[in-house]
DNA sequence: ATGGCTATCCCTGATAGA
């Protein structure tokens, strides 16, 4: 797939330092999409809210709300200026998109028959004006999968295949559509600190990855590896062993997206500092930018 | 590599995460 376009110069050396006109005013109509896992929407409500302030990003999409809906945060939300999608459930998974404006249309988990109570996707589409198609964001808690070959395992790989038919019945590969969350894989060896010791490990292993590869394949573009082809852009690290001062990390938190939109990107990050500090998440935001005609 | 952290609720131990 051929998709024209390409990093800004001075990577990761500001915010967005392609995001201008070249007159030195900024770029107009530009939407930031962002995917974070907070590893419990509680814990990270002070985080949370400060980075709203500071990055303002039109979609937040987050994952592990680790809570039931009634324990979402809303009333903060609402008075930082967003409106939430929530899908939580008591004590695990959970997934809310927050945004500036109303979403015309919202669904929740697949609605594939499957009974699977796990609240793990969330979709809503929103109108962006005249002129322009709809815009769907997807965001998704993809299974851990626990280790290779155990139930979980299964149910993780059959979980990949249930969203790419909820792509194919619901959409199509020319819509203006982002598909953003932790996705518990790292696609290939450079998004992984030591692909030797996580050799066919969860998240890394050859069935793991075809799976991804298959909902890839409904038309999607990975655009920060697309940007950024020898950056390990690291999203993930572990609590423990003082990971992220060694930079021990995964790439598993991703922002696709079709190709329509991927040509209106103009830059994905990863907020590093996030994971820095008193009580961060395990993950780190992932922002990404589009410019819309 | 046993576990090492952090979070949840059946809350002072078990379970899950990645």
């Amino acid at each position: 797939m051929s998709v024209k376009f390409t990093a800004p110069s001075g990577r990761f050396g500001g915010h967005f330092p392609g995001f201008t006109d070249g007159t030195g005013g900024l770029t107009k109509n530009l939407i930031k999409i962002v995917t974070w896992n907070v590893n419990s929407v509680g814990q990270r409500l002070d985080r949370m809210l400060a980075f709203l302030e500071r990055e303002a990003p039109d979609f937040l999409c987050l994952q592990e709300l680790k809570g039931a809906d009634e324990k979402f945060p809303m009333e903060a939300v609402v008075a930082a200026g967003y409106q939430a999608e929530v899908f939580g459930q008591k004590a695990y998974n959970g997934v809310a998109i927050l945004s500036k404006i109303k979403p015309v249309s919202v669904s929740r988990n697949f609605g594939d028959g499957v009974d699977d109570p796990a609240a793990r996707f969330i979709s809503a589409t929103y109108e962006m004006g005249v002129g322009i198609k709809p815009l769907t964001v997807m965001c998704g808690y993809f299974p851990n999968g626990q280790s290779i070959g155990s139930e979980k395992y299964i149910y993780k790989l059959e979980w990949f295949q249930r969203l790419r038919k909820y792509l194919d019945t619901h959409h199509k590969p020319d819509d203006l559509l982002a598909l953003v969350g932790d996705f518990n894989v790292a696609p290939a060896d450079i998004d992984v600190y030591d692909p030797v010791v996580w050799r066919e490990h969860i998240h890394t292993s050859i069935r793991e990855r075809q799976a991804l590869h298959q909902v890839v394949g409904f038309g999607l573009i990975d655009t920060f590896r697309h940007l950024y082809p020898d950056d390990p852009g690291y999203s993930w690290w572990d609590y423990r062993q003082m990971s992220f001062l060694q930079n021990k990390g995964l790439r598993i938190d991703l922002i696709y997206a079709t190709a329509s939109l991927a040509e209106l990107c103009r830059d994905v990050r990863v907020d590093r500092n996030e994971r820095k500090g008193e009580k961060p998440s395990d993950h780190a935001p992932v922002i990404a930018a589009f410019e819309l005609p």
